[in-house]
Order: C-alpha cells, then structure tokens, then sequence
DNA sequence: TTTT
DNA sequence: TTTT
C-alpha cells in the first residue's frame, strides 16, 4: 500500500514534454498549507500520460488541485555521488479552481482526469 | 487503518446540534463526482468539535470541501430489526470555495480547521 | 477525490462469480479495528478482474488485508422502495498473512495485486 | 489535505530519543514495496509521542508495520547550502506481524497507536 | 450476519 | 432526498 492525497497549489507552470517512448510527463511542484495556518510544504509531483496533458493544458501557477497518488523514491549520480528524493506521482488530478465554472458550464475540465494515455479517454 | 479522502460538495446546509456532552455535532451529506463525468456518489459526513462549529457557520448546500477523515459503520434498531449504514466521520474539513478570497485575505476560514476543541483526542 | 485505505480482517470467505461479459467479481466482507481496541467496524468490499481471481484463490475467511480503494454508493430498489448502501470498491489488496512467507519465499502472492487482467479501466 | 498511507517494512531498528522539552521521537525508515514487485521505495519516518515509545518499544528491524500520516517538507542548512527532503510523519503505526498472536491473545499491541504523548492512553 |  |  504507496497512497497519498493532496489538496494544494501549484507554485509553478507544469512543465510537460514527451519522454522518447512517445509518453507525455509533466513535473510540477505543490504548495501545501499546514492545518494551521502557519506555512506550507512544497512537494514535487510526476504526471504520466493523458493527465499530464490535461493538467499542462488546463492548470498553471498558482492553479487549485486535488491529488491523488503515490509515494516515489527517485534516485540517481551526482559526482559519483548516490543521490535521492521523494516525489509524488500523481494519478489523479482534480482541478479546484472554479473560475471557469461560469465559461464551462458542463464543468468537463473539473474533475478527475483518467489515469493513463494510451487510449480512449474522451478529453 | 482506517483512512477517506473526498472532495464534493454538500447536496445540504450542514446541521449542527449539541449533544448533552455540550458537543457540538453537524451532520451533512457530500456529493463526489466520479472520474469520468459520469454521476456523483452520495456519502453521510458526521462531524465533531470545533470543525463541526466551523463547517456550520463556513459552509452549506453547495459548498466544495476536502475531507479527511474514516468510515464508521452506523448501527441502530428499528421495528425490531438491526439496521446498519456506513458514515463518514470527518476529521479536517478544508473548504475550497475561493470566493471568499477576496474578503477574506488571511484565508482564516480557507484550510483545514483543527480537529479539537478542548476536549479528547479524535486523531 | 475518493480514496479508501483500510487494514482489517475478512470476515467470511471472498464469493468470487463472473459477470455475464466475463469479468471477476468478488465480494466480501471487512472487520476493521478500531483505534483504542474497543470493537470493529464492519463494511462490504467489492473486487473486480484479476484481483477479485488472486482474492478469491489466495484469502478466506479471516485472512489479513490491506486495501486501497473508493467508495461507492450501491442503488437499488426493494418493494418499490429505492435503498441505497455504501460498499468499498477496492482497486488494490495486499495480503498481509505471512504464514506463506516460507513456502512462497519470492512473496509473489504477498503485496499488493495489479488491478487488472487485460482491460479497460486501471483506476 | 495532505494523508499518506504506507504498509511496509522497518529498515532498520527504529531509534528513540527524548527532545528538550520531553517528547519522545523515533525516526526510521520503511521499505514500500511496489505493485508489481519489482524492487522497492524507501522513505523516512518521523513519529512523535506515546507511538513513538510504543514503536520503539514493540517493533525493530524488519517489523511489518500501517502507517496513517502526512508528508512533511525537512529543511535545513549544510555548508551554507539550503538543504531539504520529504519525509512522512506518522500519526498512526499499526503493528501487522501476528507472530505474537499466539503469545498475545488479546491483541493489545496489535492495532493503532494513539498519536499523542502528553494524555493518559492506556498502553 | 461478522475478523483476530 | 441530493451537489456543481
């Protein structure tokens, strides 16, 4: 069991490019306020397929979200150096920012975007 | 483990009452849209202490919330019979409706509201 | 968002049938503990495709699990009266028994299982 | 919002200490394994109170343990440098080896640990 | 209806 | 019984 839940904003533009397999993979960074009110933790979050267009196409800095997904340890060199890190891979993203609920009335860019990318999901 | 995540909204205007303890408990109901656009499910949301004073006086029918919290399982008797339902027993409610961000800049009400009042430990 | 975790105790043996188009469905029933030891709270699980199979073959009656899953709200009517009840649909199970971990040293059955057999929907 | 929840093994015997003003805190580290299991994920793990003491005192090195909690962002400074990483603070630890079954018929250490110190839970 |  |  790897679950984790977010609600936060994205402190900067997701950043999507294609991974040479064809896969969309946009990095993004969140911004998570404490229960109290007294600061935020930033986390750096991974998107895979069809949601990692979506939310390079729909959501930017300062953007709304809810997360759900999965704790990643992600490793590699530095100067012969083994370095890691904790990311999130998100496999879901739900858009919170209801500005465009009057320009979008059917609502169909807030909600939950599907998972993978590799087929047919209508978006 | 027992551990729920939602975001919806209330399908009601939270109700709120005293039990004879002197605490304060709100009832409501949340609508969580599925993935593919396609229906909402409809929970129970039980809510006690402090957070339950807040969502009374911060939210009603329609208000979008995150929800973290647990399932209970209900049980009571009626005509002799055992009846049994699921609830959601909340234990931070964050309220996302950004209207108020104007009006209300240190967004005192916008974020998790703590579990406690003055009382047990729910967490 | 809609997102369950629970560790608990199968209460009775996984039912597992095939739908009309083919696909596993299993269905069980959960004890979950409660925090302070007093009780459990009982709820029902819905497992579908190659988990449900792995469910139905490698748990019974008392077996140990972990699961990540939804919430869903069953519908349906009974003596023209529309009834509803709150089941878990569980995307993922992790079998938590280790009396196996000697004769299944390579832990394949341990963990948690794919979701899905060959189809639609990995979420 | 922010909930993570993990099912792993300790690392390595998880270390308790007493902060200045008499909290108890135990850090670990806890191997997740992935779906498929092909290899595994490795986080930290910071717990504070009376499951501190209890995790110390009734689990070590390769103990299978449920972790309810949040992730939180460690900052600090190292040669001028900002430094920081992500680790998980728990609030719940749930014990899963039922070697103790047997010699712990009444599961009193099996189940969650409550997250605060400076109360009266019985344990 | 309930698990350990 | 239901929210947007």
């Amino acid at each position: 069991m790897n679950s984790v839940n977010l609600i936060g904003r994205w402190t900067r533009d997701p950043e999507m490019r294609f991974t040479q397999n064809g896969k969309a993979l946009t990095k993004v960074s969140i911004a998570v306020n404490r229960t109290f009110g007294e600061g935020a933790d930033f986390f750096e979050v991974v998107i895979w397929g069809k949601i990692a267009e979506n939310t390079a196409q729909y959501t930017k800095k300062g953007s709304k979200v809810g997360i759900e997904g999965r704790l990643q340890q992600e490793t590699w060199e530095k100067d012969g150096q083994k370095r890691s890190k904790v990311v999130i891979v998100a496999e879901r993203v739900e858009f919170l920012d209801n500005k465009n609920s009057q320009s979008n009335p059917n609502n169909e860019i807030d909600g939950f975007q599907a998972i993978d990318d590799d087929d047919d999901i209508p978006f």
